[in-house]
DNA sequence: CTGAAAGCGCTTACAG
DNA sequence: CTGAAAGCGCTTACAG
């Protein structure tokens, strides 16, 4: 193996100082167009391969790349539809700015600690439910700028989040419109902690995840207002994948064969939910209204198609990263959803 | 802003010399506890981050990353359901490594070369389908590992492909077992220059990715071998987006009603292809016969569901970092892929 | 187990 | 526009 050929070789072998043939590469402009050739031949010949990222890194205190954390769900973020669209979006500002995407992996919460240490990066995009978290903690020490995407972070260069609460009111109102009565709330993990199927009181009001506890209180909003008590709601609480609330909606629905509106906090849990209920012969719309969350596209694919809440989840990457970027004092974007009306909610009119 | 504290720092507070205070973080082992404490006391109480990622990477020349290059789509790569699973992959193995994975991003080719030469990694995983261009060479220059995925490239230091052939012909052949006698072939793109349409046999025969060259030549293999000549098959050229294949498929079954039996190279292709055919009327499996490639869960949902050659895309990821970070000398993996039987190739028996 | 020293390869003030 | 020098912050032989 022979020795790296180095800058201080080529400008050797150039004629010229170190710093003149650095300009070369990093700043041509600062040389004369010939010095430059010169030195450009020289790296030829000598086989350089241009300047060496990390020395760069060094000096230059700069990273050229951006940190995505998923702190909940490290392997399963590759996996849910709304984790890509959120990459897409951070990848696209990204590569607008020439800064390449790093996403921090690891098998388990004491790795990440690790691996968020080792990382090269200029600033971190956080997407997670809960504040509360060892991993935030040691990006935090890294002093770095951290966005935080669906939660609050104390401390944070910025944050990103849905307007979930009014989203969740608009959800629950849309249902008893189209005349469901009798409701159930298909909920989102609620804590780190894995805890599946019926949720009491005290689980329903201990819910730490941010986005969780605003859904909850926007559903029950609109719910109470039409004269339904929370209390009066069945409350599951599902894993984010289809299978998984798809058994959990076959035992709500044998449990309380009276429920007419199902309120799910995610497409991937209304999927499964109306897999679930067509398996059994629920009617939908008609003996069963469904609503989800997010707008993805398999839920033009279901049968019946579902009615959902749409938020751009690209665009919400993609502002993220831009903050990130910008260097800009902290600020806390709130984006809105759009209720997507499709044929889970009521007879197409087509 | 103060002025960073570093390792020397912390060293003259604790009272021990620099390298003391390095082991104490890198090696702990090879520091007595009494002493490793009164180290961390210090840090603590200075405000010392731990050792600058920077810094460490120049001097062990270990960058703890894996670059991921997706030369052909850059941006696309996130929505590319099959490059997702890629991804999923190669996640999986990085984390098991404790190695971050370094997406590089880029709107175009130029700034592509840049990307990958701003980016600190110890290999590159690179996911193409034609095995020349500057990307790739830009890669090369840089003297690091390459794996290469679904394409061969000289002086990789490691290949996964598929057997395309053969999932192709087993594809073709499925079809002929179903009965189908007049085919389409719905091909991804042939060369890295967009073309969408009828291909000639010029364009046929100038192929220049490896995959779409592997899969006609099975293809062609196993219907030469039930005597349908290549040239009475038609061909079209598809963007990888159901909608687009939608499209072209609309306009193949306007000019060719005959047909009975569609090819298609990816499941996002079939799936737009299904779409299309049920839009004009067309009986499947009865009528008409389509198989995809990939199996992607997607397919699971179109009507009637996607018969298709299955790969194990995350497999595929996986393999390839592990390729990358064993640091092995190069050698190919050639995947088998397998026949996933649905609703689009024959009345399904349940 | 500990300390003193070298050096990873570069970029950037600074002086000309 | 060019050159000489400092230093980014660390880890690792080396000698004890």
């Amino acid at each position: 193996m022979a020795k790296r050929v180095k800058l201080l070789d080529v400008a050797k072998a150039a004629g010229v100082s170190q710093g003149t043939a650095s300009n070369a590469f990093g700043k041509p402009d600062l040389v004369r167009p010939e010095v430059r050739e010169r030195i450009f031949d020289a790296a030829r010949e000598l086989g350089y391969r241009g300047p060496h990222v990390m020395a760069r890194m060094l000096r230059t205190g700069k990273a050229g790349a951006l940190g995505v954390v998923f702190p909940d769900n490290l392997e399963y973020a590759f996996s849910d539809p709304v984790a890509i669209e959120l990459l897409r979006g951070i990848g696209r500002e990204c590569a607008h700015h020439g800064v390449n995407v790093m996403i921090i992996s690891a098998e388990n919460p004491e790795q990440a600690i690790t691996a968020v240490n080792n990382a090269a990066v200029d600033a971190f995009l956080v997407h997670c439910y809960s504040d509360n978290n060892d991993i935030i903690k040691a990006i935090q020490r890294r002093n770095q700028p951290l966005i935080s995407i669906d939660t609050d972070i104390a401390g944070a260069a910025g944050t990103v989040v849905l307007d979930d609460f009014a989203a969740a009111k608009n959800a629950a109102q849309h249902l008893l419109d189209c005349g469901a009565s009798k409701f159930a709330i298909l909920s989102l993990q609620a804590t780190e902690h894995d805890h599946f199927g019926p949720m009491s009181p005290n689980r329903l009001g201990a819910a730490s995840h941010r986005v969780v506890r605003e859904r909850l209180a926007g559903y029950h909003t609109a719910l109470e207002a039409a004269g339904i008590a929370a209390s009066d709601v069945v409350h599951i609480e599902c894993d984010n994948q289809s299978g998984h609330s798809a058994k959990m909606t076959t035992e709500l629905l044998a449990d309380h064969p009276e429920i007419d509106g199902i309120l799910a906090m995610s497409d991937v849990i209304a999927i499964g939910a109306i897999d679930a209920a067509r398996a059994i012969g629920r009617k939908m719309p008609g003996d069963l209204k469904v609503i989800g969350f997010d707008g993805i596209q398999a839920g033009e694919r279901t049968d019946p198609p579902l009615t959902t809440m749409h938020q751009d989840s690209v665009e919400k990457g993609r502002l993220a990263a831009e903050m990130a970027l910008s260097g800009e004092p902290g600020k806390t974007i709130m984006l809105e959803t759009s209720l997507l009306l499709r044929g889970s909610s009521q007879e197409s009119s087509a």
